[in-house]
DNA sequence: CGCATTTGACCCGCGC
DNA sequence: GCGCGGGTCAAATGCG
């Protein structure tokens, strides 16, 4: 499969960039060491006011790096909330997707039982993991006690792909998938191909891809069981070839309403060395940048405790300041 | 030539 | 028990 083509890895959005340029660019540092020098070299000694200066810049450095990595954190924790959000709003579509349960019930009764206006239009690149293993409470245990197999982790991912790309059902999430089989089902004339995950012999992993009804841009990946490796990007990252899609990674209405390429920001990406190395990639127009940006700083400012928790570290730090 | 994909056959669970 | 339909297998095929 051509791993190498993945527009993904080419929209990753560099949530460090500004932040870690606040501290890590030297020439910004000199400029606002000049700035500042300027400012208030007139009122002191030079000697006295350089060395204050440079300690307060030192700390405003590292008050800058802390709250970089704050940062972080945060968009790591709002990635994670907003994963499970996505799973449980996912049991909605579900039923549309696969509008005939009664025959099939394992997978998509349970799960559309709160059915409600299924709007899968509403879910793209989103992805969900669902956990029937622990929080299925609902009646697949119920239905299926022997099967422990069927417990494995279910997830449910929706990937928009090019609108002329109708064929294709490859949807790139970084592991390695090996395609043994393919059948029309029923209730959707595309057909639904099965992988297998093919990066470790061991893995038990599979993966269902098939169009929506609705709207064949989407692919509907559906993911059975939990891989027991690690995921083969973060060991390419090293290298920085940072490919593939990351569940649950992007806001999902708006790269709906789109009729562009699925862009996908993979946050969970942003703390690692090849933030800086990797993502200066080509199709890093400043348009499709200042969108990422925008978009992902309107997620977060959205979210009341991502705020909460950035007014709390900036006015502590304030205040910490303040109190020198 | 080796590997991945394709595709028809087969298996199995479920509903009637 | 039978038929339907989803899921899997494995031989055939294609590709690098």
């Amino acid at each position: 499969m051509d791993y190498s083509s993945a527009a993904y890895d080419d929209t990753s959005l560099d949530l460090n960039t500004k932040p870690l340029r606040l501290f890590d660019d030297t020439p910004i540092k000199k400029e606002v060491h000049s700035k500042i020098l300027i400012d208030f070299g007139r009122q002191l000694s030079a000697n006295e006011e350089s060395g204050a200066l440079l300690e307060e810049l030192q700390r405003v450095s590292a008050e800058n790096k802390k709250l970089t990595e704050m940062l972080t954190v945060m968009g790591e924790s709002y990635n994670a909330l907003r994963s499970q959000l996505l799973d449980y709003m996912s049991k909605n579509p579900e039923k549309e997707l696969s509008p005939i349960s009664k025959k099939r019930k394992s997978e998509s009764s349970n799960n559309t039982n709160t059915n409600t206006n299924t709007n899968s239009n509403n879910i793209i690149n989103g992805a969900v993991n669902g956990n029937s293993e622990s929080s299925s409470s609902d009646g697949e245990s119920c239905k299926k006690p022997r099967e422990e197999t069927i417990k494995a982790k279910i997830s449910r991912a929706y990937v928009r792909t090019e609108a002329s790309d109708t064929t294709s059902l490859v949807v790139k999430d970084g592991y390695q998938w090996r395609k043994y089989g393919q059948k029309v089902t029923r209730d959707n004339p595309c057909p639904r191909a099965y992988f297998k995950c093919s990066f470790a012999p061991s893995c038990p992993v599979k993966k269902k891809v098939q169009r929506s009804v609705e709207d064949q841009s989407i692919l509907v990946a559906t993911y059975e069981g939990e891989h027991n490796h690690s995921h083969p990007s973060q060991i390419e990252a090293t290298s920085g070839s940072n490919r593939g899609m990351t569940l649950g990674s992007v806001p999902s209405s708006s790269s709906l309403a789109s009729s562009g390429p699925t862009i996908t920001l993979d946050l969970t990406k942003s703390k690692s060395s090849a933030d800086t190395k990797s993502t200066k990639t080509r199709t890093e127009t400043p348009e499709v940048r200042k969108f990422l940006v925008e978009q992902m700083a309107s997620s977060l400012t959205k979210d009341p405790d991502f705020t909460k928790a950035l007014a709390a570290a900036i006015s502590g730090r304030i205040l910490q300041h303040n109190s020198y």
